[in-house]
RNA sequence: GCGGGCGUGGCGGAACUGGUAGACGCGCGAGGUUUAGGUCCUCGUGGCCACCUGGCUGUGGGGGUUCGAGUCCCUCCGCCCGCACCA
């Protein structure tokens, strides 16, 4: 017997420091940034948030990584995979107003946790290409990049209405308030009118919809990207006020239904509302209306299912496409940031206007044939509209009469965008400072390069005051224009900690150079990443805003990509009993303690065993101890195996029954090779290699040849060492003296996988009656005669009629029978 | 409302282009090792019936295509996620 119960413990708080040493002393995940003949690979997991310690979805965001990190590797690659750290930001300032300690030494512990248990977990991480986004080593470049924008006209700035959320004191991006309430603290956000900092990102919305079709990304992610962009194609017509004398174009999607507009809104915050109820004695009631709709939260007046309110303005519009007029209205379900802020009713074909109509008995004229009621939003044929149009098709009529406008002057072919531009700007202190100074003679005036970085400055009190704290610090703050050189003020927003994680995957390429963001020849090397690992909470935000920095800086020369993220896979949620884990719910499991416990292997492989790596999956205390058991078995095998069984040559052919062990690791070597390579089936990987440690417990009570056996002892710690590197290591060392990250990934000996004989299985109609071990090359109608033979086979056909007989060669012989 | 995803044992989940449903693991049951517990090892484990070879049934419900359906088509139900008055 070669198994051992006390003389060989699987012991990882002995195997695993003592392959880490290893790893650190002889640095081997470091890599090179010199030009290289080979195949290269960036592997990427988005970098953590640190606050607080790591918790569990850490831990198998960075376990799928370096598994994706380790299989490129032994598959022949040069692999960039390094870590960071996203440090500035609201959590660490919020922490600060509370305890007096200063943001930076709150997220230095926290880092130093983060830090603490990547080494711990044996993540083979490139650490010479580690950074933080606070530190100005890093901000200066973030600066730099901002200036290129800022140079290109691509950061600008603009007073608008702006959400801005009262608790925390700070403007916040589109993107950043949900339902109405801020992401973060959850307070209703109001809205402002700011001088603000803004990216250009809209001047990339047709690039960053279309290049989604050259990305491998996961379709649903690609379609909320789609949808946040929100391109919607029509046409703006020009509706003129003639009481007033102004043109006020609205976009729409449907001009078809030019015709049967019998109304006209616009929506509260537009400019122009309360000056066109001047005098008409609608301006009491309009004022109050508006009143009453700005304050209301997005949230109250954001419901589609709200009834709708809205109030006379007195003034009328001309239909430029029939000459009729049309009453002025303002309503709180038009919106002011979409299209024009101001639109063409068409009650007959539209939910909402015909919602209005009902409420305030307006017209409802029907230009289109079709539905049982109305209103009617599908297609048809044009009716009282006008001779030229009526009875076309309307998709047809819509290109008619968007030529007629346009040849009339009246209107012209347009595309919308849901998508707004990003702001960037925040009122708060720990973030990049914003490297502007702004001059009485000269206006706003960016900071020389060669002063980079503005350094963010020591200050005592970080309470928000609806103004940046950094105006505090008056002594920095006071500064000289670098333009005309007199006294002038220092910008005192910060960036959106976004701006922050937009770049940092192209700084890591060149992490140390000190003379500029990166040279251009190194990140060309490695962009763009070849996988991205990461939170689907990611899908619109941070994606969305470095595919606009990586496009952006690729027009202004600075790289080659067109894309930061060529395949990007998105892990699931770890769930505790089936709910998300949470402090308030006190169901937190955090992985250090299970580290501790079992080790890093157990913590790592669970977490990729425990179902599709993309999929939500919910965490058991005793599944951990399934793998912990499975491990320390592989590890005893291999030690056991190591010290009594002769290190015979291994069989070079696949010989008789003895050798099934050997069968079964070609097999495992394809199918976890297949499930790597193929998509990121970790979870039968494992299986697979579990099923060859079965297969070896079987053997070994056989007579099973040492070679044989040794080799499949190796070959599982090989096919393992992505998931689980320490004992796989060791492992395998204790069999073969070598180190498996040195190795090449196995492949698979077809004349293992092939076999002499199968199973065939016997069917009758349809139904499994029996199964026979069948020789592989045999025909068709051997098998066909080979399942009539069988007994129970027999016992279902008897006295019945054959009607027909189908073989699937390897597989099957279903014999259909009648009466 | 629009868009995306999902539904398989007590549980997590397997099943490539239609071809042995339930791999692998957890849990559970029985046995062995052990002074005992734990560890470790062996066997069993969808349900119902027969319990010896076996039979019936079973992938959310119903219907269809097929020699054969978890997989394809239609329909209904349930759950999750994203967006939501976007003109």
């Amino acid at each position: 017997m070669l198994s051992g119960h006390m003389e060989h413990r699987y012991d990882p708080s002995e195997i695993e420091p003592r392959w880490q040493r290893v790893w650190a002393e002889e640095r081997t995940w470091q890599v090179s940034n010199d030009a290289f003949d080979g195949e290269s690979s960036y592997v990427l997991e988005m970098l953590p948030y640190p606050s607080g310690e790591p918790h569990i979805g850490h831990l198998k965001n960075y376990s799928v990584g370096d598994a994706v990190a380790h299989f490129h590797r032994r598959t022949g690659r040069r692999v960039l995979h390094p870590m960071g750290y996203d440090a500035f930001g609201l959590p660490a300032e919020n922490h600060a107003i509370k305890t007096g300690q200063h943001p930076r030494e709150s997220t230095q512990q926290s880092i130093e946790s983060f830090r603490r248990a990547f080494h711990a977990l044996g993540m083979s991480i490139d650490w010479t290409r580690e950074l933080g986004t606070h530190e100005p080593s890093y901000y200066r470049w973030t600066q730099w990049i901002f200036l290129q924008l800022f140079h290109a006209g691509l950061a600008y700035r603009k007073e608008a209405a702006v959400n801005w959320c009262p608790n925390d004191a700070t403007v916040l991006a589109n993107e950043q308030v949900v339902g109405g309430r801020c992401e973060r603290c959850g307070a209703e956000v109001e809205v402002r009118q700011l001088e603000q900092w803004f990216f250009r990102i809209t001047d990339y919305a047709d690039r960053l919809l279309d290049d989604l079709a050259t990305i491998e990304w996961p379709e649903h992610v690609k379609t909320m990207q789609r949808n946040w962009i929100g391109r919607s194609e029509g046409a703006e017509v020009v509706f003129r006020c003639e009481e007033v004398g102004v043109d006020y174009p609205v976009f729409t999607t449907r001009p078809d239904t030019l015709f049967g507009a019998t109304f006209f809104v616009m929506a509260p915050e537009h400019p122009d509302v309360e000056r066109l109820a001047a005098g008409t004695g609608q301006e009491e009631e309009v004022h109050r209306y508006i009143a009453h709709a700005l304050t209301a939260s997005k949230e109250d007046r954001g419901a589609a299912d709200k009834p709708k309110t809205g109030v006379f303005l007195g003034r009328h519009v001309v239909n430029p496409v029939n000459g009729e007029r049309l009453p002025m209205y303002v309503a709180d379900y038009v919106l002011l940031e979409y299209g024009t802020g101001a639109i063409m009713a068409v009650p007959a074909h539209d939910e909402r206007d015909f919602a209005f109509a009902q409420a305030y008995d307006l017209p409802v004229r029907r230009v289109i044939e079709g539905g049982d009621e109305l209103p009617y939003a599908g297609d048809g044929t044009l009716v009282n509209s006008h001779p030229d149009f009526d009875g076309m098709p309307n998709r047809e009529a819509l290109g008619a009469i968007v030529d007629w406008l346009d040849r009339e002057g009246k209107g012209h072919a347009s595309i919308n965008y849901r998508l707004r531009d990003w702001l960037l700007s925040r009122q708060r202190y720990w973030g990049c400072p914003i490297p502007v100074v702004h001059c009485q003679q000269c206006g706003v005036v960016a900071v020389p390069e060669e002063q980079l970085p503005v350094v963010l400055p020591e200050i005592d009190d970080y309470q928000p005051k609806g103004r940046s704290p950094l105006a505090a610090a008056e002594d920095w703050v006071a500064t000289r224009c670098p333009s005309c050189g007199r006294p002038a003020r220092r910008e005192t927003d910060t960036m959106d900690t976004f701006v922050d994680s937009s770049w940092y995957f192209l700084r890591y390429c060149d992490a140390r150079n000190h003379q500029a963001a990166w040279d251009p020849a190194v990140i060309n090397r490695w962009l763009p990443v070849d996988q991205y690992i990461g939170g689907v909470e990611h899908a619109i935000l941070h994606l969305l805003y470095a595919r606009f920095f990586v496009k952006a800086l690729k027009d202004l020369g600075h790289l080659d990509a067109d894309e930061p993220f060529q395949k990007l896979f998105t892990q699931g949620m770890i769930t505790r009993d089936g709910a998300k884990m949470s402090k308030s719910k006190g169901n937190v499991i955090s992985p250090m303690p299970i580290v501790e416990r079992y080790g890093a292997d157990t913590a790592r492989a669970y977490v990729l065993f425990i179902g599709p790596p993309d999929q939500d999956a919910d965490w058991s205390d005793t599944g951990v101890e399934g793998m912990h058991r499975f491990l320390g078995r592989l590890w005893r095998l291999a030690a056991g195996a190591a010290q009594t069984l002769p290190d015979e040559p291994v069989p070079a052919s696949p010989g008789a029954d003895g050798l099934r062990v050997l069968r079964k690791a070609h097999w495992a070597i394809e199918k976890v090779t297949n499930d790597m390579a193929g998509r990121f089936a970790f979870n039968t990987a494992i299986a697979a290699v579990m099923e060859l440690i079965n297969e070896v417990t079987t053997e070994k009570r056989g007579d099973a040849e040492p070679g044989a056996v040794r080799f499949a002892l190796a070959t599982a710690a090989s096919l393992l060492f992505p998931f689980a590197p320490h004992v796989s290591t060791d492992a395998y060392h204790l069999l073969t003296g070598r180190r498996v990250w040195e190795e090449a990934w196995p492949s698979a000996d077809d004349r293992f996988l092939e076999s002499d004989t199968f199973e065939l299985v016997c069917q009758v109609n349809g139904k499994v009656r029996d199964r026979v071990d069948a020789p592989t090359g045999a025909s068709d109608a051997d098998l066909r005669a080979l399942a009539r033979e069988q007994p129970n086979v027999q016992a279902h056909i008897d006295g019945k009629d054959v009607v027909k007989e189908i073989v699937v060669p390897g597989k099957l012989v279903n014999i259909v029978v009648r009466g």
